[in-house]
Formats: C-alpha cells, sequence, structure tokens
DNA sequence: CTTAGGG
DNA sequence: CCCTAAG
C-alpha cells in the first residue's frame, strides 16, 4: 500500500493570508511588492517568488541554519536568474498559455540549478459573480451603518469565486512531493483592498525579507477587474516581520468542506448546520489536542489593523490578531458640518481593507487541478460562511453597544483621523464550552479537509467538530458578550478543564488579552515515514558521529532535506533502535535491512557503553 | 537553539 | 511526531 503523498497549499492571493507553519527551524519569508508598472509582468514576478516559499521534498534548500544574509542573497540570485529567463524567454505574458508555461518550467529549472525547490501554489481567488453589495459594502450611512456593513461584507463574501492558478499546475503536482507553506503574510501586514464601489482587486503582500519591495496584484485577471496597487512602507514590513516572529507557529483556519453532495452550500445558512454536525460525528480520540486547540476562538474585541497607514498605539494593540478579518476604514467623510447634534447627516465610510483568516488545504498529490480548485473554493467559503459577525473598531476600541448612535460613539465627527475600523470575527463564540475555557488564543473555526483523488470527496477533519457545533449554538450571544475565557489570567493551559479559583462572575467580567501567552495552534506536521536510504545515511553519519549530536547528524547527512530536523532525527534513532530490538514480525512500515537494525544496534550498544564509563567516572571522582 | 526524554 | 525542561 503506498501511502498518499499530500500536499499542503496554503494561499495569499484575494485575501486568504498565509502563514507560517509551526517549526523551530528556520523559515524563509517571501517577499512581494508593489510596482506600479505592468501589472502582469509583476504578476509573474510575484507567482515566482511566492513559489519560493514552498520547498519541494527531496531537494535541496538553503539550510536554515544559514545565514540570513546569504539566505537572501541566494533568494535574490534565483530570482535575478529567473528574471533573466523571463527576458530570454520573451514570454507574452498576455498569452496565457505562454505565460503559464514560460513562468513555471523555467522556473522550475533555475530554483532546482540553484537548489531551491520550489512550486507554484499561488492562487488568486477571483471574484467573478456579480459584486452586487460592494456598493453597500462601500457606503455606510446613519445608524444602520453596521448593517449596511455587514450586508456589504455579506454580499461579498457570498459571491462566487474561481480559483485561479496556473493552467499547467496538473504537471507540477506530480512532480511535487510535498510542498510546505511558509510564511508569506505575516500577522497583520497590509492587506489593504480597494472595495470603493468597485471589484475586489488581487494582491498579495510581503513582508521583510521580500525580493520585492512593494505590492502588487496578483495573477493575471480574467476579467477586467481593476488592478491596484497599495503600496506600504518599509517600516510596516519591518513591523509585520518582528509580529510573525512572535507568534512563531502557524495558525490556520481549517476548513472542513462537506462536498459529498457536489452541492454550494449556502453560506450563513443551511451549511453552517449541516457542516458542525457531519463534524461532530467524526471526531476522533486521536485528535483530541488537536481538537482542544482548536477549541480557541476569536474574542469579540480583536481585529486588524492592516492598513500601515494608520499604524498607532491602537494599531500594535491589535495587530497580531490574524484570524479575524479586519475592515479598515480610511475614510469617514462626513458632513461638512460635522455638527454633534445632527442626526440626519450621512456618513460616507469607505472601507479599506480587510482580511480573511488563514486557510490550510491539504490535498494529494494525485488530485486533479479541478479537485484541487474546487478544494481551495470550498475552503475559502467555508471559511468565510462559517459565520462572520462585524466588530467596529474606534481607535482600536472595541464599540460594544449597538444601541448607541454614530454620532454618539463619535464614529460620525470627523472622518479624518477617527481610525475607525471593522472587523470580521467569527460568529461563534467558545464560552459555553467548559473545555475550551482555558485555552488560550482564539479561533473559532479551525478546520481541515482532505481529498480523496478517487471520489473527489473531501473529508471533514474531525478535531474541531465538536467546538464549532457546539459553539454555533451560542453564535447569537457572541458579539457584544464579553469573552470570558479568561484564558490569559490562568497560569497555563494547565488550567484547561478546571476553572481556578475564579468565580464566575469574575470571570465574567475579566478583561482578556488574547495575545499575552496565547498559543496557536499548529497544523501536524505530514507523517513521512523514513526511506530506507534515509536510515542508511542517518545510521552512517550516527556512527560517525555518535548519539547526542543530532544537529552535526543533520548538517552532516540530512541538510538538505528540509522536513527533518534534527528532533526527527533523534526521534528515528530512538525508533530504530527499538525496532532493531522487537522481532521482526512487530515490525510494521517499510521493512529496514536488518543490516542497518545491526549497525543501529552496534552503534547504540557502543554509545551507551561509552556514557555508562562516563557516568562510572563522574560519580568515581 | 540543542539535547534528551517522555508522550 | 509533538512537547518541553534543561543546558
Amino acid at each position: 500500500m503506498v501511502s498518499q503523498t499530500r500536499l499542503e497549499y496554503g494561499f495569499i492571493g484575494y485575501q486568504v493570508p498565509v502563514f507560517p507553519r509551526a517549526s523551530r527551524s528556520a523559515r524563509v519569508r517571501v517577499p512581494i511588492r508593489k510596482k506600479s508598472g505592468n501589472n502582469e509582468k509583476h504578476a509573474f514576478e510575484i507567482l515566482v517568488s511566492v513559489a519560493g516559499d514552498f520547498l519541494q521534498e527531496g531537494e535541496t534548500f538553503v539550510p536554515p541554519n544559514c545565514k540570513k544574509d546569504q539566505q537572501n542573497a541566494c533568494k535574490n540570485r534565483v530570482l535575478k536568474e529567473q528574471e533573466d529567463e523571463i527576458q530570454s524567454s520573451k514570454c507574452n505574458l498576455s498569452d496565457k498559455e505562454t505565460y503559464n508555461e514560460k513562468t513555471l518550467s523555467g522556473y522550475h529549472q533555475i530554483r532546482t540549478v540553484n537548489k531551491f525547490s520550489h512550486a507554484p501554489d499561488q492562487f488568486n481567488l477571483k471574484p467573478y459573480s456579480s459584486l452586487k453589495g460592494f456598493d453597500k459594502l462601500a457606503n455606510v450611512s446613519g445608524r444602520n451603518a453596521n448593517h449596511s456593513s455587514e450586508l456589504g461584507i455579506s454580499s461579498l463574501i457570498s459571491g462566487e469565486f474561481s480559483v485561479g492558478q496556473f493552467e499547467d499546475a496538473r504537471a507540477e503536482l506530480s512532480i511535487i512531493q510535498t510542498v510546505k507553506s511558509e510564511t508569506l503574510q505575516p500577522t497583520g501586514s497590509l492587506d489593504a483592498l480597494e472595495m470603493d464601489c468597485k471589484p475586489p482587486h488581487y494582491f498579495c503582500s510581503g513582508s521583510k525579507t521580500s525580493l520585492f519591495k512593494d505590492w502588487t496584484t496578483l495573477g493575471p485577471s480574467r476579467r477586467s477587474d481593476t488592478i491596484e496597487t497599495v503600496s506600504r512602507d518599509d517600516n510596516g514590513n519591518y513591523m509585520a516581520d518582528q509580529r510573525i516572529k512572535n507568534l512563531s507557529s502557524s495558525r490556520r483556519w481549517r476548513v472542513s468542506p462537506n462536498l459529498n453532495d457536489g452541492k454550494r452550500r449556502k453560506i450563513f445558512h443551511d451549511g453552517r448546520t449541516s457542516y458542525s454536525r457531519q463534524r461532530s460525528k467524526r471526531i476522533s480520540p486521536l485528535k483530541r489536542r488537536d481538537f482542544f486547540n482548536q477549541c480557541r476562538f476569536s474574542g469579540s474585541d480583536r481585529g486588524f489593523q492592516l492598513d500601515d497607514r494608520f499604524n498607532s498605539a491602537a494599531d500594535k494593540r491589535v495587530d497580531d490578531d490574524n484570524y479575524c478579518a479586519a475592515i479598515r476604514v480610511a475614510s469617514s467623510v462626513a458632513s461638512p458640518h460635522p455638527h454633534p447634534g445632527s442626526r440626519d447627516r450621512n456618513v460616507k465610510l469607505r472601507i479599506k481593507s480587510f482580511k480573511v483568516p488563514e486557510l490550510l488545504v491539504e490535498i494529494p498529490t494525485t488530485a486533479t487541478v479541478g479537485s484541487l480548485k474546487r478544494s481551495v473554493m470550498e475552503a475559502v467559503t467555508t471559511v468565510l460562511g462559517d459565520g462572520l459577525h462585524v466588530g467596529i473598531l474606534l481607535q482600536g476600541k472595541k464599540v460594544r453597544d449597538d444601541s448607541k448612535t454614530l454620532i454618539q460613539t463619535g464614529i460620525s465627527r470627523d472622518g479624518k483621523h477617527r481610525n475607525l475600523g471593522f472587523m470580521l470575527e467569527p460568529r461563534h463564540a467558545q464560552i459555553k464550552l467548559p473545555r475550551c475555557l482555558g485555552e488560550q488564543g482564539i479561533t473559532s473555526h479551525a478546520t481541515s479537509f482532505t481529498l480523496d483523488p478517487r471520489t473527489s470527496s473531501i473529508s471533514l477533519d474531525p478535531p474541531v467538530a465538536g467546538c464549532i457545533n457546539g459553539a454555533q449554538r451560542d453564535h447569537h450571544l457572541v458579539p457584544s458578550l464579553p469573552n470570558i475565557s479568561a484564558s490569559t489570567t490562568l497560569p497555563n493551559s494547565q488550567s484547561r478543564v478546571s476553572v481556578p479559583a475564579i468565580s464566575g462572575e469574575a470571570l465574567a467580567v475579566v478583561p482578556i488579552h488574547h495575545r499575552a501567552g496565547r498559543r496557536e495552534f499548529v497544523q501536524r506536521r505530514i507523517r513521512r515515514p523514513f526511506s530506507v536510504s534515509e536510515v542508511e545515511a542517518l545510521v552512517q553519519a550516527v556512527e560517525k558521529l555518535g548519539t547526542g549530536r543530532w544537529r552535526d547528524v543533520k548538517l552532516r547527512a540530512f541538510d538538505n532535506a528540509k522536513h527533518r530536523t534534527y528532533v526527527d532525527l533523534k526521534d528515528k534513532w530512538k525508533t530504530l533502535v527499538h525496532t532493531a530490538r522487537i522481532s521482526p514480525q512487530q515490525r510494521r512500515g517499510e521493512p529496514v535491512p536488518q543490516e542497518l537494525l545491526d549497525r543501529v544496534l552496534a552503534v547504540h550498544a557502543y554509545r551507551s557503553q561509552q556514557q555508562a564509563k562516563q557516568q562510572q567516572l563522574k560519580s568515581g571522582v
């Protein structure tokens, strides 16, 4: 039985950011920046650069421990050659076929030469159905502000999206063994989306280590949608990087769409219900921890300030919330005479940007491109449709009272520097779920799905079912309820189940500072059994270096295997020793040649002996 | 960040 | 593979 190789894709295109996988190993960020010239050309560059974030199994790579500037230099070299390649191939970017072929193949070659192994995994989501609602979204007026914007957002979200990607991705799929999504989208980085009564535009964002300094659009647009670019300053980039660093692990909203019926779910409605029910059925004890981890929920007072042009203390306060989508109102242009008492004046709010939570798609290599597209589609719609509500952020503070007027809250005054923000937040709170209570952090829908290549069906990932399911019962309560998770006040996650001696009343009013000590959940790495040749390499290295120098072993024998950390190697050695000791009948997986196992035992025995001697010496002296 | 071990 | 105490 051949184990299924799977791909992990991250997405950043249309406001679907990718966050770094949690890992202790170094991660390279991908670059993208704005240029104001030929958008299609840029699209290509971006794709190339984005591809740089995906490492292909079995190929060499820049060692994690290599100096950062070395890495960058390396990357730049790749990029340079890449660009040269483009020039020489004279690929016509306006011709989609040519564009795809040239760029991908060209890039592939170059990166191989340069020991970079990447796969193009950039997707851009293209709204191609009616964009009704954008007008509503753009113009929010009077006391209906909340309602209006929610309408607009809902319309936007409910709109149909197609998933654009390379046409020849199929070929790539067959080549790529595994793709890791790397950091593409730092938390809170600028995701400006101009939505001024226009269709959404495509863009991606970069980070400090970007090869490109600015923003640009992503991918050729099938439609004649306007493409705009939004720039961000270097300082913003830097800050974004800092944030990412602090996060140090990925936060994903994993999506578990149910595609078995082949029908498109209705966002915000029936889909949600049927969803959770099915998920809850599939929860397995195996994933209990993940389940717990994913129980965390986004408090209603979190959000992003995405637009660097609005940098402020308030921005910093919320900037590492990358679960919530946020909408930034660029300017609230009130009437020329903003009298406090003039209630019938309208306020025009222009939403500058918002952010969609991260999502992760896991899909077998044998899946078709079509199914991949479908997967992404489902992932996106599921995340978006799983229930969001709109939060209002005024000068960094959450406006909870829905009954206040804009004037009362100050939203209508002085449109220019009001720092008004909208947040798209998960609808469901976890507050009624004791098991989730102590969990730090947020996240209401963290789900995942896998796609079966044969049936093209998407299976739901068990872990998250229960919490979401449970939470949904309470989703009406959420928007103005204080988040009582009180997690940050608890010593640690040990208090997860049994809440310490804090009265319920106290809990209810404990202010939440989610970002402090909040933990992300992390996608468990894909299991990748060691091949015989890997075992061979490992044994050889250990024979040479001995046990206890796993970093050196890594460098020596697995330097080009990005997915094998020294901890992995140490663990593998441990299991090898175990395997060597048990009877062959008890062994599982690909059989390891007895010869290797003998060597394992020999080395192990020798090292143990040495260690014992050391101990004796110590105690003797 | 690495090691070493338990889970 | 994950998690983490220790160094």
